[in-house]
DNA sequence: TCCCGGATCGTCTGTTTAGGACGGTGCACT
DNA sequence: AGTGCACCGTCCTAAACAGACGATCCGGGA
């Protein structure tokens, strides 16, 4: 009974999961994980396996273990579960993540912008355009309105790299305001 | 002599310091993260000492003992080193980073971005400023290319989640597509 | 001189994450 | 009945994270 089981994002992002479908294998969590969430936040897919282990073990889920066949376990909330996944979604934080990208950390050693911005120009776009077709698909969808939040956060993020990369292409040395629209 | 040491992002944040700063301690590195690179790319101390081992047994620094005192140990870049990371640096990346943003798995997960609004707004501003204020400092410095363009990207980032959060505090429900300037 | 305190500098340990290899299971199609 | 492929699950190694802890240096006071 230590209840010594530490939450990480990972562990809230398995138990907003759960609560989401209401019962659930780690393959479907995956499935959902690939579909939607892994946009943004992306995790291997083992540790879906791993983490409601250790979430049953907290007594934050209860398992059902299928009779036959492939015996898939299947999981869902207990009251402690439900209520840990509360608090955490009632505690607004000020954590900022930090870029932490590739191309920039290279661009700071040394890289020449302007081939980086031709490679990340297009993959940029890319996203950006999917993201928007997403998003028309999701706008008429009631209760979406965390999943369409997250997805507009990611839009703005990827126009802003666009604009930023196409910046660099145009080997712009002087003031690089963009007072654009 | 199996030469296998696998090189991480950590292992060229390594090498690029290493060859910026000509020769450096673990400690020096740790000084200029916290400095600079840490914005955006952080890594713990314990890294700065490990990563300089590993890299030094595959052949890519070399390193001198202090004789007295901490015996401190000094790193510099062999040929290897600097080979490879010119290398690395030469190569443009696709790869994009994701947002990873605890505000927004929240929010994606139904907490209330009014909430997290407050929350983050304060503090995505004061970075602002803060990254704005450096940029003034280093705008006139020259050979600051790299890392100057890595503060603009901050920049933009930070005014684009400025933007977002004030929109949340707002509560606009309808179109939130912001047009300002 | 000796001791103390804080700043500087370094090591260690346990846990979580990353990333993928690999192995079973069940179904559809012959 | 056999075979191939999609489905599903486990395991392993390396790396990153986070922070406790220890050692060293230096200045100031007893």
């Amino acid at each position: 009974m230590s209840n010594e089981t530490r939450l990480t994002p990972t562990s809230y992002i398995v138990l907003g999961l759960i609560e989401a479908a209401g019962e659930a294998t780690p393959y479907d969590l995956k499935q959902v994980v690939a579909r939607s969430l892994g946009n943004f936040w992306s995790l291997p897919h083992a540790q879906l396996y791993a983490e409601p282990e250790r979430l049953t073990a907290g007594g934050h889920l209860e398992e059902r273990r299928e009779e036959g066949g492939r015996r898939r376990r299947y999981y869902k909330l207990t009251g402690t579960g439900r209520a840990a996944l509360r608090e955490w979604l009632a505690e607004p934080t000020a954590e900022m993540t930090e870029l932490r990208d590739l191309a920039i950390l290279k661009v700071f050693f040394g890289a020449d912008p302007q081939q980086m911005a031709a490679a990340q120009l297009p993959a940029r776009r890319a996203k950006a355009a999917e993201y928007e077709e997403i998003e028309r698909n999701l706008a008429g969808v009631e209760g979406a309105g965390g999943p369409l939040l997250a997805l507009r956060a990611g839009i703005v993020h990827e126009r802003v790299w666009v604009d930023f990369w196409a910046g660099q292409l145009e080997g712009e040395s002087t003031e690089g305001r963009s007072g654009e629209g």
